[in-house]
DNA sequence: TGTACATCAGTGAACGCGCGTTCACTGATGTAC
DNA sequence: TGTACATCAGTGAACGCGCGTTCACTGATGTAC
């Protein structure tokens, strides 16, 4: 009756390693995944992992798969119901860094393949449906006249690395304690709307710029 | 006489154990730094190493500040004799790509920070002469009237963030083999020039957008 | 409803590996005189 | 110029550790009849 009685099977016992090996790589980066001490969290032998995995490599690659699976459906949500296509876009950038901020383990997996790891450059395409998106959104702009015409695949290049780059530096890098005492929230809407805001500027007709004096 | 002739005393064993281990990082990503595997591709034993480094910690933070250094000595390179301030920011940017293609382990361990790693977090600030560049290139613009007036911290950012995400992206992410048949540099050129052109964009007066129908 | 049995999901011990680090040591170098 | 000696930069063996993985095993579950 005890509610987390210790039986001897466990129930989800993969769920609960993919839990456990999140919370390694969530406070040791990358490097603290293994499948000893995910079944350590987990409360189980060394070998009850292989019931479930059939190596150290297919449990990361279930959470990278798991990862953009739930970066995609961020994205999908975010947009959803909203129509002007600046707006989106914003929620698009927002919503793509917000799951890196919000799953940082997750999203520590989907990008940092090791050069000599070959099953994660089959896995990299998978992160394209987040550039796809954002592609179709630039899109869309562009027909609203919110985004210069031409190639689409240079500003969905410059949005992809702008959000990418945002999460990068604020998991891991110099902006975790935040920028100027700015907050992720912050930067991140900072970002979008410079972003869309530079999209529909250069969608307006050329003028000299203003100059003073 | 024979010019590589192997001596007691190797010369510049701190050197050649950092290019080992810069080397094995290229190969097998922040994972596959180790003094061992360093001492090995020097050819010297385990111990050896300890005479020039107090630990793995040590030679870690020695690359970070070497590639800290070379990172913002080559941003300063790259605008030098150059006065326009669109064409100097578009030299920065595609100097901090050039830079972390060219030197992809160096850039791998700058940015590569375990939570745990404490040291890690005091070296974090050493990013910022890259930002702080930036930052003042986005003033110079400013002032030339090819960016918009008002808080430059946004402007700043956003080019960082996206320098540094396509660098990510091209190092350890999907764009290893190029995007859409791009290579990188004409990834970062055609990003560097979005950016300029629309820093420039959102300078000039505001008119509606173009509509066509 | 009861029972034999197949199957599933755990255990615990063991293997070999590469790692960081320490130790007593020794060969090479350079300096005082 | 030669020699004693201090110091420096290597060696090789050893330690304990955590890892991935395998093995024979056993307890729990569910199904056929």
């Amino acid at each position: 009756m005890a509610k987390a009685q210790r039986r001897y099977h466990h129930g989800d016992l993969r769920r609960a390693l993919m839990d456990s090996a999140l919370a390694a790589v969530a406070e040791g980066g990358v490097g603290a995944l293994s499948l000893r001490e995910a079944a350590r969290r987990a409360g189980v032998s060394n070998a009850a992992p292989y019931h479930h995995f059939e190596g150290v490599h297919a449990l990361a690659a279930a959470l990278r798969d798991e990862g953009f699976a739930g970066l995609d459906e961020a994205m999908r949500q975010a947009t959803e119901g909203i129509d002007d296509p600046g707006a989106r876009m914003v929620a698009l950038g927002r919503a793509y860094v917000g799951f890196a901020v919000a799953h940082p383990a997750h999203y520590r997996l989907m990008f940092s393949g090791s050069p000599k790891d070959a099953a994660l450059a089959q896995a990299s395409p998978d992160a394209l449906p987040a550039f796809g998106r954002m592609l179709a959104q630039i899109r869309a702009m562009q027909a609203a006249g919110l985004a210069p015409g031409g190639g689409a695949a240079p500003l969905a290049l410059l949005a992809w690395t702008s959000v990418h780059g945002l999460a990068s530096l604020l998991i891991d890098g110099p902006l975790r304690a935040g920028l100027m005492g700015l907050e992720a929230s912050a930067l991140d809407a900072a970002l979008s709307k410079t972003l869309v805001d530079g999209f529909a500027a250069m969608a307006r007709p050329r003028r000299p710029p203003a100059r003073e004096g």
